[in-house]
DNA sequence: CCGGATCCCGGTCGATACTG
DNA sequence: CAGTATCGACCGGGATCCGG
């Protein structure tokens, strides 16, 4: 009968949702998709380094989870078309500082690599 | 010779620090850290379903990156305490909102599932 | 041709056992 | 206590095939 300590992490239910958001290829999606539609060729066009498969994945699970619509047309050649739902624009929000701050803080992070390597060095 | 898109997304670098901080176990830790420091043991306790060996691999790349201080005790038994540098509390304020993001909004994914999961057995 | 499904392979992750 | 070692399972990436 242990007082159960409710800080946010200790739920499973948390992780299993950051599971699912803080997948890298999530937050490229959705940051990319911000604001307009785009076609899947796109998508896979911008995200530097995806993989078809790895875009489709990623864009089933976030259709599955109500973050994005997935709009077919039934012409040829095919045209699919992606948006962001209006939990996937929320969801932009957080996403979008993170990569803010992946490209402001950049450079201190590989300066910190740097040190690490060097200090490492030293010490042995 | 094509003129260079310079969108956030279509950047190799971004997505290489994305890689890092926007990784599930890595969010946990950096959120569960947050203003304190703490032992191995107590994180791994605190950090609901995450083994040992990727707490360490976890860890180390935290400290790699300039986000984590490791510091070790030379007493018996060995106690080695990690808390978040400058950076790394910087970085814990998106991380966090993120987090937030996820508890908020838990009830409307799972509800989008639900959603999803009826749609694909009526149409079939 | 576009969007995506499938197969294979290599790397990563997790569980367990062991050590200073 | 705080890791390392090991091994099987799973996951991501590339190549290839396919349906409209």
């Amino acid at each position: 009968m242990k007082p159960i300590q409710h800080t946010q992490s200790s739920c499973r239910p948390v992780v299993e949702i950051l599971d699912r958001i803080s997948d890298k290829w999530t937050v490229m999606v959705v940051n990319q998709l911000g604001g307009r539609t785009m076609r899947f060729s796109e998508l896979k066009r911008e995200i530097d380094g995806i993989s078809q498969k790895m875009l489709t994945t990623t864009l089933r699970g976030l259709e599955y989870d109500g973050l994005v619509t997935r709009t077919v047309y039934a012409v040829v050649p095919p045209r699919v078309e992606y948006s962001l739902t209006d939990l996937g624009r929320e969801l932009q929000v957080p996403l979008m500082e993170l990569g803010k701050w992946a490209i402001d803080n950049r450079d201190r992070m590989l300066a910190a690599r740097d040190r690490f390597t060097e200090r490492e060095s030293t010490v042995r």
